[in-house]
RNA sequence: CGCGGAGUGGAGCAGCUUGGUAGCUCGUCGGGCUCAUAACCCGAAGGCCGUAGGUUCAAAUCCUGCCUCCGCAACCA
C-alpha cells in the first residue's frame, strides 16, 4: 500500500555567513512538521542544504586565501554539524556545487530556454567599478556616481532573461485559487499586493564568466554562468532528482517550503513562475515565518548584558528550547527572546503542569498498584467527559499543527494536560485508596495514564527526547512511525499490568537566575565600530533564513589582523561643532567635527535613532579620519565617528577619558 | 500619498473571515487539598476591546477618517 506522503523543505542557507538561531529556528521548524507528519502516518521527507555560488563566496573565500571550493566545504560542514545538536533529522543535505544539482540546473534552463521563456537581451547601463554595480540614469548625480562621485562607464553588457512578465497573470489566479498556498494569509496578502501594484519585470539570470566564474555554467552558452535563483530555488527538485528520479514523482506532489519573512518574494514570486515555464507542478505550501527579536529581560538590561538565545539551547536543553520556539512563536508574527521568559514557559507549562502530572500520578501508581498499569472498571461520566475531551484536544492539535499553527496546537494540547490535573484533584485517588475502593481507584489511574500516553505521543515531534522519557516511563515503545488519528478512536492503548516507572522528573522546576553581575566578554565584544557590517544581507540573495536576530553571535570571530593593518587606521580626537539630523533620512545625523584641521570636517553617521544632536555638540569623540570620503544620501561624508553597543541594548559615543586636543592621534 | 502589520484588564496573546453574555497564559489577593516538582485545585479583584464617526435591533468583530507604535524598502564608513 502507498502511504501519503509529505515534503518539507527549509531554505538553503547561504555560506558566505554562520549558522545563527534563524537557521536553527527554521531547522527546528522543519524537523518538528517532518516527525509530525511521519506520526501522522505519511511517508515524510525533510530537506536542507547550503547554498554556495556566487560573487560573495569568492570575495570571501580570496579575503581568507582559500579557493571558493574550500571556503564552502567548511561552512557547508558547519551548518551541517549544527543539525544533529539541534535534534534535527533530514532525510537530505543537498550542496549547491553538488554534481547532480549541476546538472539538474542545467536541464531545468534548457527547458525553460527550449520553451522560448528565456531571451538574451541588452543591459545597458552606467556601471561603477568602485561600486561594481549599474546606474540608472536617474541615479546619476551631474553624470556622476553619487557614491564615488566618478564619472561611471558605459557598459553594455548582454545577459539571459527570464519571461517571467509572461506568467504573472496566471500567478496571480493561482494564489487567488489557492487560498493556503501562501499562510499565514498576511504574506499571501502582501504577494497579491505586490502583484497588483505593477508589470513583473524580466529576471535577470546570467552573469557573463568575465565578471564570475564561480557558478554553473548555462548548458545553452558556455561564456555565462547562471545567477542565484535559477541556481539556489532549483535545489529543492534537484534533491528529489528531477527530473527522473523516483523521489520526485514520489513527494513532489505534496512539497512545501518554509522560508523566513525575508526571502518571500523569490519563494512566492520567481519560483512559482519558474516552475510552471518548467512545466513542473507548483509546490503546495509556502510557510513563512517572521523574526525573532532579541528583546532583554528587564534582569539583563539592567545588567547591561545581552541573552543569546543559542546559549539557551546549551543551559536549558534542546527540548525546552524546541517546545519554547514552538509555543513562543505565533507562526507568521516576530517573537521576543528572552530567558526571563523561557523559564517561566518552563515552570508553567512543563515543570508545573506536564512534568507534575507524570510526577504525581506514577507516584501513585507505584503505591497503589505496586507500579504496574492497573486494569480500568466501569468508567463513570467523569472519565467519558475526560475522553471526550482528550479526543478533542488531540483532534485540535492534529489539525492545527498540521497547518504550522504550533503556538495554538500545544496550547490546545494543555486543555487536556490541565484537565488531568483537575480530574486528579476532583477523583482523589488517596481518598479511594484509603476507602479501598480498588476497582475505581484503578479506573481513575488508567484514564489518567492512558491520557499520559497519548499526550507523550503528540509531544514526540516537539520534544523528541523528553516525550520518548515519558513513554518509556510508561512502559511504551517510542514509535517512529505512527498513526496518531487512530488515538482519537481508542482508549485502550495502555496494556494493564505493564511496568511503570515509579516516579518522574522529566522537567524540573527552575530557578530565575539571580540577578548577579556577570561582567564577561559580551560586553566587549559588543564594542565594534558603528552598525554597518551586520547590514550585509544584500538584496536579491538567499542567504539566510533570517537576517536580523542574534548578529553579536555571528561577529565575535573575525580574524586576526597584522600590526600594520591595526598601523593603517587614522583614528582621532574630535569635537563635535554641529550636530543636526539629516534632511532626507531618519537614520542619519550630520555633524560637522574638529579634527585639528584647517577646516571641520563633514561625517554623516547613522546613530539618530540613539542620540539627540543638541546633546551631542560639543562631545569629543573618536573618528577613523582616513575613509574614504563618500556621500551618503546627498551629504558627503569624509570619516566615520566611533560607537559601542548595538541597536537593541543603546549606543554610546568613544569618547577620550580626559580632554584632548582636537586632532589628537589614538594609538 | 512607497509596501505591510499592530493597538483588547499589570505583562504577553486569542477572538475579528461567518456581528449578539470579552477568553487564555503569566502576575496579584483570598481559600482548599496533601498524590506530587514550595507543585496542584477553587474563588476574587482588574478591561468603556487606540480614537472619532457611520451601518445595524445589536459592533472588539463590518465601513470611513484620525492618532500612536512596529516591521520592510531607502539612507547606516
Amino acid at each position: 500500500m502507498s502511504k501519503d506522503t509529505f515534503f518539507v523543505s527549509t531554505p538553503i542557507y547561504y555560506v558566505n555567513a554562520r549558522p545563527h538561531l534563524g537557521h536553527a529556528y527554521t531547522s527546528t521548524l522543519a524537523d518538528a512538521i517532518t516527525r509530525f507528519s511521519r506520526l501522522m502516518g505519511k511517508d515524510s521527507f525533510m530537506l536542507t542544504g547550503t547554498d554556495e555560488h556566487g560573487d560573495k563566496i569568492v570575495q570571501s573565500a580570496e579575503k581568507q586565501g582559500i579557493t571558493p571550493q574550500q571556503l564552502t566545504d567548511n561552512v557547508s560542514a558547519e551548518f551541517k554539524a549544527l543539525l544533529p545538536k539541534l535534534g534535527v533529522r533530514y532525510n537530505k543535505f543537498i550542496r549547491t556545487t553538488d554534481a547532480g544539482h549541476k546538472s539538474a540546473v542545467q536541464k531545468f534552463l534548457q527547458k525553460v530556454y527550449d520553451k522560448g521563456d528565456i531571451y538574451f537581451g541588452e543591459y545597458g547601463g552606467h556601471y561603477c567599478y568602485g561600486c561594481e554595480r549599474f546606474y540608472t540614469e536617474k541615479e546619476l548625480e551631474n553624470g556622476l556616481c553619487p557614491q564615488h562621485q566618478v564619472a561611471p562607464t558605459f557598459i553594455s553588457e548582454k545577459n539571459y532573461f527570464f519571461r517571467m512578465s509572461k506568467y504573472q497573470d496566471w500567478l496571480k489566479q493561482y494564489i487567488l485559487d489557492n487560498p493556503d498556498y501562501i499562510r499565514p494569509e498576511r504574506y499571501r496578502n502582501e504577494v497579491l499586493a505586490l502583484l497588483d501594484s505593477g508589470a513583473l519585470e524580466d529576471l535577470c539570470i546570467s552573469r557573463p564568466k568575465t565578471r564570475l566564474e564561480w557558478g554553473i555554467e548555462l548548458p545553452f552558452d558556455r561564456n555565462f554562468v547562471c545567477y542565484v535563483w535559477f541556481d539556489a530555488l532549483v535545489n529543492y527538485i534537484s534533491a528529489l532528482d528531477w527530473p527522473a528520479g523516483e523521489n520526485f514523482a514520489r513527494y513532489w506532489p505534496n512539497a512545501q517550503h518554509i522560508i523566513a519573512k525575508d526571502i518571500l518574494k523569490p519563494h512566492a514570486v520567481f519560483w512559482p513562475t519558474m516552475l510552471k515555464a518548467a512545466g513542473i507542478e507548483p509546490y503546495r505550501h509556502l510557510n513563512v515565518h517572521g523574526y525573532w527579536l532579541a528583546r532583554n529581560t528587564k534582569m539583563s538590561k539592567s545588567l547591561g548584558n545581552v541573552v543569546d538565545p543559542l546559549k539557551l539551547v546549551e543551559t536549558y536543553g534542546l527540548d525546552v528550547f524546541r517546545y519554547f520556539a514552538l509555543h513562543e512563536m505565533h507562526f507568521g508574527s516576530d517573537a521576543s527572546f528572552s530567558e526571563e521568559a523561557l523559564i517561566t514557559r518552563q515552570n508553567a507549562d512543563l515543570a508545573n503542569d506536564l512534568g507534575n502530572l507524570f510526577s504525581r500520578v506514577l507516584s501513585m501508581a507505584s503505591k497503589y498498584f505496586g507500579g504496574l498499569a492497573p486494569a480500568p472498571g466501569q468508567y463513570g461520566d467523569e472519565e467519558k467527559r475526560i475522553q471526550e475531551l482528550a479526543a478533542n484536544s488531540m483532534r485540535n492539535f492534529q489539525t492545527l499543527f498540521g497547518n504550522f499553527r504550533f503556538s495554538a496546537a500545544l496550547e490546545a494540547l494543555w486543555e487536556l494536560v490541565r484537565a488531568l490535573n483537575k480530574y486528579v484533584d476532583a477523583a482523589a485517588p488517596w481518598t479511594l485508596f484509603k476507602q479501598e475502593k480498588t476497582e475505581q481507584l484503578g479506573t481513575v489511574m488508567y484514564t489518567l495514564l492512558e491520557c499520559q500516553r497519548k499526550i507523550a505521543l503528540h509531544l514526540l515531534p516537539v520534544m523528541p527526547d523528553s516525550a520518548a522519557k515519558m513513554l518509556e516511563q510508561l512502559g511504551q515503545p517510542v514509535p517512529d512511525d505512527y498513526n496518531l488519528q487512530c488515538e482519537l478512536e481508542s482508549f485502550n492503548g495502555l496494556k494493564p499490568g505493564i511496568a511503570l516507572a515509579s516516579s518522574s522528573n522529566i522537567f524540573p522546576r527552575l530557578e530565575l537566575p539571580v540577578a548577579e553581575a556577570k561582567p564577561d566578554a559580551k560586553a566587549e565584544k559588543a564594542a565594534k565600530p558603528m552598525q554597518g557590517q551586520a547590514a550585509q544581507a544584500q538584496a536579491g540573495q538567499a542567504q539566510s533564513a533570517q537576517a536580523k536576530p542574534a548578529q553579536a553571535q555571528s561577529e565575535q570571530d573575525k580574524p586576526l589582523i597584522e600590526f600594520s593593518d591595526f598601523q593603517k587606521l587614522d583614528l582621532r580626537v574630535g569635537v563635535i561643532l554641529e550636530a543636526s539630523k539629516h534632511p532626507d533620512a531618519d537614520k542619519l545625523l550630520a555633524f560637522k567635527v574638529d579634527l585639528g584641521e584647517a577646516e571641520p570636517r563633514g561625517i554623516v553617521s547613522g546613530i539618530a535613532m540613539h542620540f539627540k544632536p543638541e546633546e551631542l555638540v560639543g562631545k569629543q569623540v573618536i573618528v577613523v579620519a582616513n575613509l574614504p570620503p563618500r556621500k551618503i544620501r546627498g551629504i558627503m561624508s569624509k570619516g566615520m565617528i566611533l560607537t559601542a553597543g548595538d541597536d537593541e541594548n543603546g549606543l554610546t559615543l568613544l569618547t577620550p577619558l580626559a580632554e584632548s586636543r582636537p586632532g589628537a592621534m589614538v594609538s
